[in-house]
DNA sequence: CGTAGATTTGATAGCAGTCAAACATCGTGG
DNA sequence: CCACGATGTTTGACTGCTATCAAATCTACG
């Protein structure tokens, strides 16, 4: 990933509460800085849980997949996001975790990581309110996967991600965000076939309601996304700052 | 929803842990026990936050819909579940809640809770499990929903719904749950017409790999189940008992 | 340049949706 | 006890959205 700075990256995403609490808790935790390449898988489903990952940098997404070979991506994850399982007691990854560029991630050991919530309830909360916005996000997706279109479900996905990343100051001036995947990973978010995604794209493209290319996504005409979607979204705030 | 004994209506579901702290806790929550009768509106989407609900007998369903009125179901609520926005600073609810049975419920004001979940860790990361296996549950309906055949999911739901009620003893000695849904309840929550899920629900029961009829429902070849959906989910113990 | 991966397009197939209507079930009232 | 209406289930016919197949670009890059 590429922070012009020579701050450490990711810094920037939270200027008020990094330092606090959370960098000693990280400190004390013991967290392991990696960087990782582009397609690395960090995690595959029923991978053990002893590490909960914290992302720094870069981007990678979420999947679940059939014997068959079928994949379900569950949702693009972008600095700022937690990875790992919560569950006290849960053995296994119930999903795989591949990066899309390289990224840098704090690894936490993840039994560490609970027994510092289970004293500190204001950790706790924060993991909890994690928790429930990420199953907030899967059950948009669930609307859209169930009952959506595939230019509405299309539309949908547009929103979310571009809202998300902007949300976390990855817009650069012109207002375009990094959106790094292929028409292949769109489609496995979508649950639609990459020929069906690539039409799809094609047609809204003619709409001039968005751009996609060289990785960058910008939103043009968000009304008209949320016309075609059908779609009110909002995002909760108080997102928890580690 | 009977329970033949002058207990408590779902006290049994919490032999061990019930009359612990939770006890106290919900009583100096104040708690209040509702009794709502079938097809009732529990929450419906863009309430306010302001109560948190607890099942404590009887089912229901949690679901999100489109401006013209399709509707994703997103999950059944049975006995023992927690109804309710968790992450502070949400004000409304993004799903809406119906009955499906008469029900009691006990209603809690959730900044009370939160409250309380600040102040007690362990209560915090009950919490936080309750929200993290249900976006474990959102997303193995994800996975169903993106990229399951109608067969397949249909298999798949099965086995999540009777595993899960299993689980909280609702199991008759012949081995049937309750599953007090129609089908166009099961249509809307595998994304599916209701025309094209009556003859997948006909076609599988020719299989005899199950029973559903009369509001209950029996797994009877749960292997067979496991190889149409191409399944392999596992539950997750420690559940935190309220 | 040559090769691998990604995008695009056209043709065809099929799973699931829609439409329409018969049939079943059940609670209610005559 | 049966008629009635409302709700839910079942079937058949037809449609269409999306998948699949095949192949032609396009792009990145060693």
């Amino acid at each position: 990933m590429s922070n012009s700075s020579s701050d450490e990256p990711g810094a920037r995403l939270v200027p008020v509460a990094y330092g606090h609490a959370r960098r000693r808790l990280v400190d004390e935790l013991r967290g392991k800085r990696v960087v990782l390449g582009p397609r690395q898988m960090l995690a595959r489903e029923g991978d053990d849980t002893l590490n909960i990952h914290l992302l720094r940098g870069g981007w990678a997404f979420r999947f679940k997949s059939l014997e068959d070979g079928r994949r379900q991506i569950l949702g693009f994850v972008m600095p700022g996001d937690l990875l790992g399982v919560l569950e006290p007691g849960a053995p296994m990854f119930p999903y795989g975790i591949e990066t899309l560029t390289e990224t840098e991630i704090l690894t936490l050991p993840r039994q560490r990581l609970l027994e510092a919530a289970a004293q500190d309830a204001s950790l706790a909360l924060d993991l909890m309110w994690i928790a429930a916005n990420e199953r907030r996000q899967s059950e948009e997706s669930l609307l859209s996967v169930g009952r959506r279109s595939a230019d509405e479900r299309m539309a949908a996905l547009i929103l979310h991600v571009y809202a998300r990343a902007v949300e976390r100051d990855l817009a650069d001036a012109s207002g375009a965000v990094p959106f790094p995947v292929s028409q292949q990973h769109i489609a496995d978010a979508l649950g639609l076939s990459l020929v069906h995604t690539n039409k799809t794209l094609r047609r809204l493209l003619t709409l001039g309601v968005y751009e996609l290319s060289g990785g960058r996504l910008r939103v043009i005409d968000a009304a008209a996304l949320g016309d075609i979607a059908l779609h009110r979204e909002m995002a909760v705030p108080g997102r928890p700052l580690f």
